[in-house]
DNA sequence: CTGAAAGCGCTAACAT
DNA sequence: ATGTTAGCGCTTTCAG
């Protein structure tokens, strides 16, 4: 790899004047300038970026913590990130947590020793003392933490009201909700609260069952439905945490038997592009995932940059009526 | 942020002796390290891996090219490359390239600046010439470069072997393969030649149509798909070169009234994970997709430790049959 | 307008 | 066993 002291020695000149024009600062000729961009074409060079940061104090890194990358949300939110990020010259170091606490803390430490900018946090197994001294710039998904920590999120709890009161209004008689993990404190829990205070509100017969609880497993649900419809045989509305579950619940009632929407309607959440195509009948509740990853990245960059940013932003979610209800 | 200095005079001793203890070379008495490590904690102290990467010319990092994260493929990938990766204590800079040529050439340069230990590149808009002119350990998915850089990929040729063979045993007569993009010279256009030879062989009318010509556009699927049936009404045997392209395929049967796999049977490619409980019924050749990942990062991790590696590295496919063929 | 020198935080000879 | 010094590649005062 060639270094700024080549090129300077190729041009004759000191490493200084090869950095000014790298940076483009001060009084530059143009005939100079001309022979300095020659001689890294030539030789081949790039800026050592470490070296870069290491001076300048910013990396241009912004860490992303998720739990689990495969999963449609998450892989959406990163993908639209991932964008936003690009766009503004910043560089993605993705850690996967699959929500795992030990990988998680590990995890923010190295992202603190590689000196990143800031992190955007989709992953909360942990405390809020244990954030509250990562001292770095931070934005957190569907998670409130301290009164200093900014964070985005969908609005679950409206989200909740709406799947339940479209059940109510299509007329089930005993509605199921296949909940996240609700001992998180996860933003995504007041999708039970939006239920719990409309089903009761309704006076309608219910069941709650939880998932989540060891991370995504899949294969997990499929368990958990299958119990769901053993042990509550009349169940007639089901309002499923994802789309992964809403899919999965579909799926179940076709080995069942049961016909949706006839026997079993069924709405999800999250509203992941890759459901339109591959369960396009699913209604859901869609959440602006591309906006919420263009506000982490905003809320981010801003504070990286000493400005001020409000610390809740809750996104409208909208109805997706289709076929399943 | 503390520096090895702050924690050098704290404990009054040069800041080599922390370093000493930092990396646990040389003698170091028992007491001398307590005290360098109860320092550290106090001042929550954390080494800077900028300065040290600066150093010793290696940044633990390794940088990963996708054309697209939200895809299941990729993501699915991503997450095993993540897993491994992190086992070895390497980080992930993650880069989507949308399959756009500019992009991935940015990145490119980006990584190389950045001084990535290595590449694993999964996105293909690039040309020999440019990728020979990368001069870092690398390794491709998907595709064969030159003669020097090592490759991963799934045994596609077979897997459209298999496919083809099982549409034409079940009675098929006349097939269409909905392929991905057969320009960009990847391994898995061999998906196509496996389907070319045993359909010729056999002499069964057959159709192909191609894909991801622009990158992955689910709505785009949905076009073709539909103009598959409208142009080829007498299709009753389908191979499609994804499993989202293959839930298309089904999507587009139910909206035509056509029963699978009654009318139409439809075998997609991937095998992911996500797929097996949201169209559990897909017949689908599986690749080893952690395999893959996995091969990838002891490719690239071996290379950069100046190991010999061999350059070519296929993984076996495995038929799953279910419901819809 | 250009260069010499110092320093970002860390490690490794080389001494003692 | 521990400290002094130089240097990784870069940027930026400060002189001239």
């Amino acid at each position: 790899m060639a270094t700024i002291k080549d090129v300077a020695e190729k041009v004759g000149v000191s490493v200084t004047t090869v950095s000014r024009v790298l940076n483009n600062r001060g009084y530059l000729s143009e005939d100079l300038k001309r022979r300095v961009h020659e001689a890294m074409k030539e030789l081949n060079y790039q800026p050592n970026e470490l070296a870069r940061s290491l001076f300048r104090k910013k990396s241009n890194i912004i860490g992303l913590i998720i739990p689990d990358i495969s999963h449609p949300f998450f892989g959406e939110f990163a993908k639209h990130v991932e964008e936003q990020a690009y766009k503004n010259r910043y560089k993605i170091l993705l850690c996967n947590s699959q929500l795992d606490n030990k990988k998680e803390l590990d995890y923010i430490s190295m992202l603190k020793a590689s000196q990143v900018d800031g992190i955007i946090m989709g992953s909360h197994t942990l405390d809020t003392e244990e954030f509250t001294s990562i001292n770095l710039p931070l934005v957190t998904l569907d998670r409130q933490l301290s009164d200093s920590i900014p964070y985005v999120s969908a609005d679950h709890y409206k989200g909740g009201v709406l799947a339940t009161k479209l059940l109510i209004r299509k007329g089930c008689r005993k509605i199921a909700h296949i909940s996240g993990n609700l001992k998180l404190h996860l933003l995504a829990k007041t999708r039970y609260d939006g239920f719990m205070d409309t089903i009761k509100k309704a006076g309608i017969p219910h069941v709650v069952v939880e998932t989540d609880l060891n991370g995504f497993k899949y294969h997990e649900y499929e368990q958990i439905v299958a119990d769901l419809f053993r042990d509550h045989p009349d169940v007639d509305g089901v309002f499923a945490s994802s789309d992964v579950i809403a899919a999965q619940v579909l799926k179940e009632c076709r080995r069942l038997g049961k016909k949706v929407p006839d026997d079993v309607k069924v709405i999800g959440f999250d509203g992941i592009k890759l459901g339109e195509f591959i369960t396009p009948e699913l209604s859901t509740i869609q959440q602006p995932i591309k906006e919420i990853a263009k506000t982490s990245v905003k809320l981010l960059i801003d504070q990286i940059n000493g400005k001020e940013v409000q610390r809740e932003n809750i996104l409208p979610v909208k109805l997706l009526e289709k076929e399943t209800t």
